[in-house]
DNA sequence: TCTTCTTGCACTTTTGAATCGA
DNA sequence: ATCGATTCAAAAGTGCAAGAAG
């Protein structure tokens, strides 16, 4: 369970970027980007195109095989998941608990890299928690805007990530649509999926085209506004500093609440010891305090109903409601909208700031039993007592079962313990690496063909997010018949794809229904167990995997750098070499789709195509899936080099950044400048019905979450330093409706 | 009426400034 | 004057519970 999955869903293309902030001629008074005051700033202060990489520069290429990443406190979010784990959001924004505590490993150490965390839905429903289970009770509200968070350290040194634990602590969630705050928001009540991407940023100019996202299973999560399952209740307290007054031995626990409570009743001059108040004070302390990483793991484990018949969580079979397909998501920097910190970026860099200690790795509230994910994941089938998982059967797109409305669906977090090899032994952590790609968000599941919530495959991959050309088609992936009037805009999408770094096309097809390749999803409404193998393949026609109707063209692949400090000119690389001195957006704009495992280079992979869905008894993988990659040519490792070199991507020639006023270090960039645009909500789409009829289950407010660009911002508040902080993802050519938004490509949110 | 959300409360931890002494 | 250790207060993060809102 403990997976790592990893798929080059990030897409960051130049092409895009030229409808923020660069653009062919000096910037105009109105520039695409939110807010518009910073935006034209940012416009104004711009290079007019973004470098690509050096050609063929070895150096730029971080052999994505190597880069790994492992969840320290993994077996503390088993616990949580076990149970099913809830994160509370508030207006103010709330931090997680468990936190991502993260380590990533085979990262180029001389290289800069950005770590961002997105938050991605799981699936299109709605739940809530009755009778001791969590059930899908109807659609799911409209998608917000999406924000990234960034790592504060970014970008760092590959030395610098992987000298210390990479913490999200910081990274808060809130319910507040209106947050101005850089929060991350998230409706109450739905099921997301954090994700981890590391972005390879040669310089503080130039995108160094290596992408990495990574997903673990376990750290899924319900949002809540209030507790609902009383289990996570208990390891919350239990697990969480903060909440130790609500121990048992705690001042705030319920024993000296209630005592409190009854000196208030008796007399609130009586100044008797409120522990004293409680006449079963005393005598009813429990012997053992359920403080250490062991007792909370016992207690984790105790809590939990029997396996076959958990008694709390999701029981996605019986969900009411068919999950529809949840394209992958793309973490598209294309559009990132940085919130703040952008102009810090070049003194930190200057500065070295990347050898900083940072503040995570002091934070030690965690437990710190790494999971490690590397090439050994055949270990985890030997060393795994859990049976394989059933794999899916059905077809590779999963159709709505009507039928299965009477049945609640419900999800049950219990069986990842069960399917975690290193819940049972994290000595045994199974080393996982693969060269497959799994899906950041499960296709909307059958509820025909339950799985378990957390189907723990282990299955967590290391994925190049460019393939080569000759990467051979999977005829088994199949893109399924278009809907929604999708079919145009996906045509036109794929039209763009062949050409995504001319100008302003929108160059990434990441999203497109094929992209999600949900076929080999059967269902997961969980996590992807067994992930469809994802690649970037943006530049190459390839067959297009079954996805659901609701699957959305790919967002587009812009990537707007708002400002640079003047430090970046200082910046060595630039200094050296020229070409430096322009931020190259080349290699983000990497496309994802679901393509044939055996495309992935890594050369593991080659004896075992898919050596993670064997081992592991999630592994919801459809047989038709293993088959089409076990007869899929293996690519050769190198094949698909991490930086793609593209000429089209020269197409953005250099640009003295030097004089750009917007660089000047005193610019800041406030969080507050960042705010809702009317224009980024989605927008009714009067073509779709407006009403359902009442028999039918509730339908997802939106058809599927299309691939939202990332849109950077500069953040003009003078107090904020830390650098690159957030990232906005917006939705691009969304259209809101009562039953869904969908995706207009043929249009572009102008902010 | 029920469910969900908001808000205030009490508690804890974290953080940074202030203080003190070597 | 500098440095390190200690103290203190403010800020921030918790869950709980009552009340509000839909």
């Amino acid at each position: 369970m403990l997976s790592m999955e990893m798929y080059p869903s990030l897409t960051l293309g130049p092409q895009r970027i030229g409808d923020c902030f660069y653009r062919d001629r000096p910037a105009p008074a109105h520039m695409p980007m939110f807010p518009p005051a910073a935006c034209d700033m940012a416009a104004k202060a711009l290079p007019q195109r973004m470098l690509p990489p050096p050609p063929n520069d070895p150096t730029t290429k971080t052999p994505k095989d190597q880069v790994k990443m492992e969840l320290e406190n993994a077996s503390l979010w088993k616990q949580f998941t076990t149970v099913g784990t809830e994160m509370i959001i508030t207006k103010k924004g709330r931090r997680m608990f468990p936190g991502l505590r993260l380590k990533l490993s085979g990262l180029n150490p001389s290289l800069r890299y950005l770590v961002l965390l997105d938050i991605v839905p799981l699936d299109n429903s709605r739940y809530r928690f009755q009778g001791g289970a969590w059930q899908a009770v109807g659609g799911a509200e409209a998608r917000l805007p999406d924000r990234v968070f960034i790592h504060p350290d970014s970008p760092a040194t590959g030395a610098h990530w992987q000298s210390r634990t990479i913490s999200f602590h910081h990274a808060k969630l809130t319910n507040n649509t209106l947050d101005s705050q850089g929060h991350i928001i998230l409706h109450s009540l739905h099921r997301y999926q954090p994700r981890i991407h590391v972005i390879e940023a040669r310089d503080v100019l130039r995108w160094g085209g290596g992408q990495h996202s990574f997903v673990f299973p376990e750290t899924q999560f319900l949002t809540v506004t209030a507790y609902q399952n009383n289990k996570i209740t208990e390891l919350k307290i239990n697990s969480n500093p903060f909440a130790k007054g609500f121990r048992e031995d705690g001042m705030n626990s319920k024993k000296q609440r209630d005592a409190r409570q009854k000196r208030k009743i008796c007399d609130g001059t009586e100044t008797l010891d409120i522990v004293n108040c409680d006449p079963c004070d005393s005598t009813d302390l429990q012997p053992q305090q359920m403080t250490s990483a062991t007792d909370l793991q016992a207690l984790a484990l105790a809590s939990l109903p029997p396996m076959p018949n958990p008694s709390c969580g999701f029981r996605p079979e019986e969900a009411p409601y068919q999950a529809s397909l949840i394209q992958e998501q793309p973490l598209d920097l294309g559009q990132a909208f940085i919130a703040s910190h952008m102009s810090d970026i070049g003194i930190s860099m200057a500065n070295g700031m990347q050898d900083m200690p940072g503040s995570e790795v002091a934070n030690l509230i965690e437990g710190s039993d790494t999971q490690a994910y590397t090439s050994n994941f055949p270990a985890v089938q030997a060393n795994s007592s859990f049976p394989l998982a059933p794999l899916p059967q059905s077809s590779f797109l999963p159709v709505p079962d009507s039928s299965d409305t009477s049945n609640p669906q419900t999800i049950d977090y219990t069986p990842i313990l069960s399917s975690s090899p290193t819940l049972s032994s994290s000595s045994n952590t199974p080393l996982l690496q693969q060269t497959t790609f799994t899906f950041p968000t499960p296709p909307p599941s059958n509820s025909s063909s339950p799985q378990p919530l957390l189907s723990s495959s282990p299955s967590y991959h290391t994925m190049p997010e460019t393939i080569s050309p000759h990467t051979p088609a999977d005829a088994s992936f199949h893109a399924p018949p278009s809907q929604s009037g999708l079919q145009d805009q996906i045509s036109a999408h794929s039209l763009l794809n062949d050409q995504p770094l001319q100008g302003d096309s929108i160059s990434s097809a990441s999203n497109s229904p094929i992209d999600q390749s949900s076929a080999v999803f059967i269902y997961p409404n969980n996590l992807p167990v067994n992930p469809a193998p994802v690649t970037a393949l943006s530049n190459y026609n390839l067959p297009l995997a079954p996805s659901l109707p609701c699957s959305l063209p790919t967002h587009g692949t812009s990537f707007s750098f708002p400002s640079v400090s003047p430090h970046m000119q200082s910046f060595p690389n630039m200094s050296s070499n020229p070409s430096h001195h322009a931020f190259n957006f080349q290699n983000l704009s990497h496309q994802t789709q679901a393509f044939p495992p055996s495309s992935f280079p890594h050369p593991s992979s080659l004896p075992h195509p898919h050596p993670s869905f064997q081992p592991s008894s999630c592994l919801a993988v459809p047989s038709s899936f293993q088959q089409s990659v076990s007869s899929a040519p293996s690519m050769p490792p190198t094949a698909y080099p991490q930086n793609l070199a593209n000429p089209s991507n020269s197409s953005y020639p250099q640009v003295d950044i030097s004089g750009i006023p917007q660089f000047n270090p005193a610019a800041h960039y406030r969080p507050e400048m960042v705010r809702h645009h009317p224009s980024l909500l989605p927008q009714l789409d009067p073509s779709l019905p407006s009403n359902l009829p009442s028999s039918n289950p509730p339908q997802s407010l939106y058809s599927a979450f299309p691939s939202y660009p990332l849109r950077l911002c500069q953040d003009p508040h003078p107090s904020l330093s830390l650098p690159f902080r957030h990232l906005y993802r917006q939705h691009q050519h969304v259209h809101a409706h009562p039953q869904g938004s969908y995706l207009d490509m043929s249009t572009r949110a102008v902010y």
